[in-house]
DNA sequence: AATAGAGGCAACCGCGAGTTC
DNA sequence: CGAACTCGCGGTTGCCTCTAT
């Protein structure tokens, strides 16, 4: 066939389909396949018909060879790809099921961004199919300022994560962790993906990474990180909480089928509560990484999804390693009470990367809310702090006792508290959460007493305190008046006042979802949007955006 | 009904990693 | 050990389709 055939044929071909011929050097790239002008573009049925015949005979693979022996004018790669993505048998066409998004939504929690591992546990998928859907999934997710990852999924990769990381790499410091630049995710397997497939193809052996290591990632996670920073340490302390979300795994949906919706519409309220908080210099350049709390100097944000919005920002330059703290982060956070001390604890550590991590900073960056990051930093330290303080106290500690020394705690028995409004802004869900796990943390009692982290131990002692989805929603705020960014919100705050109305408010919040109209939000969605910052935001930094990390050298 | 814009999808490119020779 | 090859991935491009105006 011809390139005039071709595009009698496809009625379409790309500019520099005959304007820019590939000469196959093997990488279609350039070079020449003894000067054979090689055909790019849209594939034609007759092209097809070629390459599968030749499949046919000769079998797959050694596809530079196609074009030699077949008579396409394709190289390799594009035979590769054409087959691999459309004419190979059991390719299954049309949109993903619901049941194929929900594994690929827990399976690139688990693994990130690899597309061919999780074409693997989809028949009939490609992997550029999931990776276009991702990304698609992404972009819709984002301009709907929602969650990446239903929340089920972020706590259950995290839960699982953590509990193999316990198992097998207990021991690993975190150091070691950040030397090695081991940032696959363990293996995880989601209880909903074993329900799927009861005989996983392939079951990647991923380095063990320790779910802090894992956090860490996803703090320098850009695509997943809406607001990451307030809700990474949630993560971590939920992931140590199973008990915190009973049942809460990848099948939680359907369990409760409303729950993700809830949680997205949660997120989505939440998400356009913060960015209008946070917008207070707002630069359009930065408004989408702004507004899903990227992070400006993640390094991930140049390894992630967001291409377009790498932000240029001096952090990015300097390289840092996936499990460093931006310098926006580390330069202010530093300021935080967060005596280096705690880096015994591999939660610290989390929460206050060494001093040798820790990057030069000017202040944050204008374009990064920098509250936020403070904020985040602010809740870790506190609750890292707490949750040595509780350590050193007793094991016997009450939730009660937890929740009496701290300045919040949602995960109170006693709702009454639930009109105390919660700022994403003030303690936020970082503290929110922080905690919870001192008053949650069942999960410890899974792992091996040696394994389990300091911290771990102090919220083992709360285990009877579960707080379920439905819990999670009406979870309680305590506005921490002590951090002067709660009082940026206070406004915000103030209209979240008396959680009974937050049904009401929540309902109303949820049938307004997805609306535009801020004001509207702000005066029905307070609890919600506080509600949310402490589930869908953890949905968001999650650690997908720590496999992302795994991309660093 | 026409048009512009947004979104989705297929395909490509460049690069890096792994494998083979 | 190094080159060649293959594969996978992130990012991008361009076209088609859909939707709002």
């Amino acid at each position: 066939m011809s390139h005039t055939k071709n595009q009698r044929e496809d009625g379409m071909l790309s500019k520099d389909q005959t304007e820019s011929p590939l000469i196959d050097d093997g990488n279609c790239g350039g070079g020449a396949a003894g000067g054979v002008v090689l055909k790019k573009g849209p594939w034609t049925s007759a092209e097809d018909a070629i390459l599968i015949d030749y499949v046919k005979k000769h079998g797959e693979g050694n596809w530079n060879a196609v074009q030699k022996h077949s008579g396409l004018f394709r190289c390799g790669k594009s035979c590769r790809l054409r087959w691999a993505n459309h004419l190979r048998p059991n390719l299954k066409k049309g949109a993903f099921t619901q049941e194929e998004e929900q594994l690929i939504i827990e399976l690139h929690a688990k693994m990130g961004n690899k597309w061919a591992r999780m074409a693997a546990y989809l028949p009939g998928r490609t992997d550029n199919e999931i990776k276009n859907y991702w990304n698609t999934r992404i972009k819709r997710r984002q301009r709907a300022g929602l969650p990446l990852y239903p929340p089920e999924v972020s706590l259950q990769a995290l839960q699982e994560s953590h509990s193999t990381s316990a198992v097998n790499g207990g021991g690993k410091a975190p150091h070691d962790i950040l030397q090695n630049n081991s940032y696959e995710i363990p293996d995880v397997i989601f209880d909903s993906l074993k329900a799927n497939q009861n005989v996983l193809p392939y079951v990647p052996e991923l380095p063990v990474m320790s779910a802090s290591s894992m956090l860490m990632k996803g703090l320098g996670s850009s695509q997943y990180c809406s607001f990451m920073r307030p809700t990474i340490h949630c993560q971590k302390h939920l992931q140590e909480s199973p008990a915190f979300f009973p049942g809460y795994t990848g099948a939680v949906k359907d369990e409760c089928p409303l729950f993700e919706q809830f949680q997205d519409d949660m997120s989505d309220k939440a998400a356009r509560s913060f960015r209008w908080s946070f917008s207070i210099e707002p630069d359009p350049a930065m408004e989408t990484s702004q507004s899903f709390g990227v992070f400006p100097g993640s390094h991930a944000l140049s390894k992630g999804n967001f291409s377009a919005s790498e932000p240029a920002l001096e952090a990015v330059k300097l390289e840092l390693p996936s499990l460093q703290y931006p310098e926006t982060e580390l330069g202010n956070w530093g300021t935080l009470s967060c005596p280096p001390t705690l880096l015994e604890s591999v939660d610290v550590f989390i929460q206050s990367p060494p001093p040798t991590s820790r990057v030069e900073s000017d202040s944050l960056s204008p374009r990064n809310s920098g509250l936020l990051d403070a904020l985040l930093h602010e809740a870790k330290t506190l609750s890292s702090a707490k949750n040595h303080a509780s350590d050193k106290s007793s094991n016997s500690s009450t939730p009660v006792d937890i929740a009496e020394s701290s300045n919040f705690n949602i995960c109170e028995t006693e709702w009454e508290n639930r009109g105390e409004p919660l700022s994403p802004m003030g303690h936020s869900a970082t503290s929110l959460f922080s905690e919870c796990i001192s008053a949650s943390g069942s999960s410890l009692d899974e792992r091996p007493p040696a394994e389990t982290f300091t911290e771990s131990h102090v919220k083992s002692e709360a285990a009877d305190h579960v707080l379920t989805p439905e819990i999670q929603k009406e979870a309680p705020i305590r506005l921490d008046g002590r951090c002067p960014d709660t009082l940026l919100a206070s406004n915000w705050l103030e209209q979240g006042s008396g959680y009974d109305k937050d049904q009401t408010i929540m309902t109303d919040a949820i049938a307004t979802l997805l609306g535009d109209d801020l004001s509207s939000d702000m005066a029905a969605g307070t609890s919600i949007s506080s509600q949310a910052w402490g589930l869908d935001s953890c949905a968001w930094n999650n650690i997908p955006a720590v496999c992302q990390m795994s991309e660093l050298p």
